[in-house]
DNA sequence: GCCCAATTACGAAATTTTTCGTAATTGGGC
DNA sequence: GCCCAATTACGAAAAATTTCGTAATTGGGC
């Protein structure tokens, strides 16, 4: 089984999401995207890309230059493993009480609300 | 403006899962609680619950002995703010992402499904 | 082939989290 | 009032995360 994927943590996962939306990117690419918003050096980006590659959770193409990263796992799986970790840790592993909760949360769109019914309807046939 | 709420760690959910589960507890009781499942020493949790205290994660009460604790918010807003913090982190922003991936995740009961059922369609009326 | 700017590697400091040993304190029982 | 077991405080080590300066490498242009 796959049994312990890594659980990236919150520098991490904001370095993922970049990735995600280039589907694979330079360190370069990467700095840019984030110094908008962050205030962080380009060799601590760096660095970080390194360390997320040793760990697993980047794989990285040392034949071409600029260096090409790429996520090991999809966007979906990752966002799996975060959302089991925190039913887990504070839901008391009750998905659909996080569900609800997420909701109330009053950020959720009408097009959010459709699909999710589409979603019930689908899960309670199936039970 | 409740500015800036704190994230509990992992092993801080850990312990405020037993706070809030006994409304308030010592030390001790924290610590027999998580000692069953796991291998932590007793001043390790003590260390824990005087920095969450300062924190101001829990508060306690020092004029009974042994002393009391007691989680300073509400469970539901502590979940509030790590699904919040989640969605930012790895959901682009969106709750609704995150509600239909909880469900996928299929630990749903069927509870939760109709419950799930209730609230939205209170999120429909009111839109 | 050499030089330069960009990229990458290395190492280490700073911070935060996790862990616990040991010392100090406390309150109840004798 | 004194002693003991339990509780609490203190300090510090270990581990993980975050940060970046500096050195080494590389590949393209001249």
């Amino acid at each position: 089984m796959n049994s312990k994927r890594i659980k990236p943590t919150d520098s991490e996962c904001m370095i993922l999401n970049v990735i995600w939306e280039h589907k694979s990117a330079t360190v370069r690419e990467v700095f840019n995207a984030l110094s908008v918003e962050h205030d962080i050096g380009y060799t601590t980006v760096l660095k970080f890309m390194q360390i997320m590659t040793d760990k697993g959770l980047l794989e990285r193409d040392t034949s071409v230059r600029p260096q090409m990263y790429k996520a090991k796992e999809p966007r979906h799986k990752t966002q799996k493993t975060l959302l089991n970790d925190l039913i887990d840790k504070a839901f008391g592993g009750s998905p659909g009480t996080l569900a609800l909760q997420a909701l109330s949360l009053k950020k959720a769109t009408p097009e959010d609300l459709l699909e999710l019914r589409t979603m019930l309807d689908k899960l309670e046939k199936s039970s």
